[in-house]
Order: structure tokens, then C-alpha cells, then sequence
DNA sequence: AAAGTTCTCAACCGCGACGAG
DNA sequence: GCTCGTCGCGGTTGAGAACTT
């Protein structure tokens, strides 16, 4: 992997000689200007390269290992609500990038919001754990079964990706004694909109053991996700209404 | 122990947005 | 308005690790 196209940029994998220039060279000069960079540091990588390298690797305040649980429900809650806007997802995980953010999905949480049809044992390798997983992920999901694979926060869904964090039975029956549903809006699709509901969803007022009990907790209205694989205005008002009057966020305006 | 298979994640690629000249 | 350079994003790739047969 690591050689040189027609003489162009170093690719492949980062020596530490590499990061160390690159982390020095930054700390003096700053960020940006990446090209300049990759010429004056004495770096035989590609500008693109070298910012790739000091934002997901080398710089300071990265957070790397397991994904806690918190960080796993914020993750799939916000992809419910956002799509594959990484950026925007890492953007509320502290310490995250976003191919980090990216990968994970990928890797991880994308494969266990198809675990409910799937049914076949797998391990967690890392966690030692073991959980239902579909092991051809998407591609025989479709064959399977014709219909769109249910996201994570259906009841019954939930019920397979929090195992262990709470008593699911107990919550489960709870949520289905006071489920609401909640209509989709038109015209709500806008990033502005879009954003505001993200920046509602804070990570620092993630405190409560799971985001379903914190539901559950901060007002009469105790809500589920669609079914629909994709849909950022239900969820918006899912979010403005789960923080309701009542929490800190709720105190800011956030209609347009 | 060896070969084959699957998984993970760092890195690359292409594209669009944006600002400067 | 156009071109050029830079930046940031999301999708994809592939090497190496981990696991299975």
C-alpha cells in the first residue's frame, strides 16, 4: 500500500517519525494551510493527507477505545435523526471524529440494527460479547426478507441493542402503556431546522442511564421512534418534544 | 499448525462548497 | 462571472489482525 504514484505523495500507513513531524509542525505554524504544510514540514505526504492524519489521529483532546454505551444510543439516535452526516454526529461526541464516528456505524451499530431478523449468534470480540447478528450485514438482509430493516429505536428493537443497560421488560411494558405517536410535519427538511434539533441534543445533558428512560423521565409524553428507515422531521419533534418545557435545553426557543 | 475467511479501521478518493484574485 | 486553490465531507478500499475450519 505504501508507494508512490508516478512520484507523487508518500501514501499508506503513518510512521511515528511521520506523526511527530506533523504533530510539531502543526503545534508552531497552527492549523491549516495544509499544502504549505506538506512542503515545508519536509512531509513527502499530500496536503489532503496530512490534515486527514493531525484531525483524526494527532490531535490533542482525541478520545480513542470503546465507545461507551451513552456515546453508542447518542450515535444511532442521532443517525436516525440525521443520516450519514458524520461530521455533525462527531460534532456532539467529544473527543470523536467523524470516520470514527463513520467506521464505528459501519462496523458495529449498523450491523446490530440488523439483528432482529438475522438470528445468528455472533461474537463481540473486543467486548467479549455475544449478540444476534445477521453476519452478511445488508446484502442478504434484502433477500431475507423484502422489507426495510427496522431501526433501533422500535421497542422491539431497543430490546436487542440495550441488553444489559436496563431491565428491558419493565421499560418495555411501560413504553407501551403510554406510547405517542407523532406525525410527520411537511416542509421541516432544512438544514437550519435540521441543526437546531441537533443542538438541542447535547451530550452533556446525557446523564440518565439510557436516552429511553431519560424519556421516559422528563415528560408526560413518552414517545418511540418511527419505523421509517430515514426520518429527520419526526425526529426533530421527537427531540424538541422529549426535552420539553421543563429541561435546561427546553428553556431556548428553537422554532423557526 | 496451516490455510481460509471475516472483521476492523486508517487512509484514500472524488466531489462540492467556498473564498481570493 | 470565471478560474484556481484549499478545505471538508461522505463513500470506499485494502492491509493487517482476529478468528474459524
Amino acid at each position: 500500500m505504501e508507494q508512490k504514484k508516478n512520484g507523487g505523495p508518500k501514501r499508506g500507513l503513518w510512521k511515528a517519525e511521520e506523526d511527530m513531524i506533523l504533530k510539531k509542525y502543526v503545534e508552531t505554524h497552527g492549523e491549516g494551510n495544509w499544502a504549505t504544510l506538506s512542503k515545508r514540514s519536509g512531509l513527502k505526504r499530500g496536503g489532503k493527507s496530512c490534515r486527514l492524519r493531525w484531525k483524526n489521529y494527532l490531535r490533542p483532546n482525541i478520545k480513542r477505545g470503546e465507545m461507551s454505551n451513552q456515546e453508542q444510543d447518542l450515535i444511532i439516535r442521532m443517525h436516525n435523526l440525521l443520516g450519514n452526516r458524520w461530521s455533525l454526529i462527531a460534532g456532539r461526541l467529544p473527543g470523536r471524529t467523524d470516520n470514527e464516528v463513520k467506521n464505528y456505524w459501519n462496523t458495529h451499530l449498523n450491523k446490530k440494527t440488523c439483528t432482529v431478523l438475522g438470528k445468528r449468534k455472533s461474537i463481540d470480540h473486543k467486548n467479549n460479547n455475544t449478540f444476534d447478528q445477521n453476519r452478511d450485514g445488508d446484502k442478504s438482509m434484502s433477500s431475507a426478507d423484502n422489507s426495510e430493516p427496522p431501526l433501533i429505536s422500535s421497542p422491539e428493537t431497543k430490546a436487542d441493542n440495550d441488553q444489559g443497560s436496563m431491565d428491558l421488560d419493565d421499560d418495555e411494558k411501560r413504553m407501551k402503556q403510554v406510547t405517542k405517536e407523532v406525525d410527520i410535519v411537511d416542509g421541516c427538511t432544512d438544514n437550519t431546522w435540521m441543526e437546531r434539533a441537533v443542538h438541542c441534543f447535547n451530550y452533556d445533558d446525557y446523564e440518565l442511564e439510557t436516552p429511553f428512560m431519560m424519556m421516559m423521565n422528563l415528560s408526560s409524553s413518552n414517545l418511540v421512534f418511527h419505523e421509517e428507515p430515514f426520518t429527520p422531521c419526526l425526529d426533530s419533534f421527537l427531540l424538541f418534544d422529549a426535552f420539553g418545557t421543563d429541561s435546561e435545553v427546553g428553556n431556548q426557543s428553537f422554532l423557526p
